[in-house]
DNA sequence: GAAACGGCTACACGGTTGTGTAGTAGGCTG
DNA sequence: CAGCCTACTACACAACCGTGTAGCCGTTTC
């Protein structure tokens, strides 16, 4: 896409931070850290910055702008789930993940997004529930589990789910899980009464 | 069930530094933080633990311990599932999640005995997979994933989810989702296919 | 009763972190 | 050419981190 050297300073340091945090979370990454991988001095990225904060809010931003204007990209031509899910850089997509485990203002307001859109698209279907919004946010966070534990899947199934193959076993995998229903009828029923039973015994007290 | 002074000095360190570490991960937690909470000084802690990864070792393997215990009590008296599922302090639940994502030994084991218990459950039920050990892992990612960004479900849904009524409203949600297909048979069958003719693209490169 | 030991504290040490300050090089404007 | 602004560096500073050391005090042991 773009070779490191023929970006701006700025953007190399943006960009460097970005890696950086998606790889190690934001805590864990120091701005010396940033600017050695920016080729920078760490003074340079105060002054464009502020303080490691004012680096935070700029990478935030342009992550979620540079999201938003991928997906739309995507979405607009977009022949399957995979090819616009392929579309986001990885990097960017562990960003976000990090961002939202962090409690960032960033990682809520994607958060958010991605609960509403869960929303939507449940109207437009014919998926029953009595609590869209709670249905769409626990589906939210189910997904992004799956990208948050990648590491954990990775081992557990002794293949990198970030390269194709694993990548391909992780997704069938997920087919599977969401195309068929795992607890049948009766149990479910069973299990919403216990949990009536329980809303019922929590009010008595 | 045991206040905070009738502890020896050493269990209450261990349990302060679990309490922390669940809360803001082992990173942000100083042990001067923990030795403060605990109510001794800094330097006791490094005498009964050797060191801050040395504490967190015992606070691990005590965890592990703990959890399996309460575990395998709840089973032999298991009336449903959520009975089993309150049992386990959310402090301990935390913990280990915490431990996960940081990427701890006892997490990865964690993480793998809970992928290898869904395994052996999908043998006895009628579950169809291809592919049961991936399978079992993304279902235990998206499991976790729940319980992870429970922060986030809560502020989504405007209702805390810790506590009984929000509680309540996740599980009902979680119900429904693997109760009920999410996607149809026909767009499954659709995606499968897009995936194996991504995977044969891939071969062939 | 003296020696020894374990629980416990106080304090100092390097190292690292985010931040602040002073100063240099180079292009633009008057 | 002088002045100035912006990009950029080097260096110092205070705070905080995990760690190391010395020592106090009550109990146990012989």
């Amino acid at each position: 896409m773009s070779s490191q050297s023929d970006l701006t300073a700025r953007a190399r340091i943006r960009d460097a931070a970005i890696t950086l945090i998606a790889e190690r979370g934001a805590q864990a990454t120091t701005i010396r850290d940033i600017a050695d991988a920016a080729g920078v001095s760490s003074g340079l990225l105060r002054h464009h910055f502020g303080s490691k904060e004012g680096l935070r809010d700029a990478c935030d931003e342009w992550v979620q702008a540079e999201l938003t204007r991928i997906r739309s990209n995507a979405l607009a031509s977009a022949q399957d789930v995979f090819a616009a899910l392929r579309a986001a850089p990885l990097r960017l997509q562990s960003y976000v993940l990090r961002s939202t485990m962090d409690g960032s203002p960033a990682g809520e307001r994607m958060f958010d997004a991605m609960v509403q859109q869960g929303e939507d698209w449940i109207a437009t279907t014919d998926v029953k529930t009595d609590d869209p919004r709670a249905y769409a946010a626990v589906l939210t966070a189910l997904k992004m589990g799956m990208f948050i534990l990648r590491d954990q899947i990775s081992r557990a199934i002794g293949q990198d789910i970030t390269e194709p193959p694993g990548q391909a076993r992780m997704l069938r995998a997920s087919v599977e899980i969401f195309s068929r229903p795992l607890v049948g009828p009766e149990l479910a029923e069973q299990m919403l009464a216990a949990l009536e039973r329980y809303g019922a015994e929590e009010a008595e007290r």
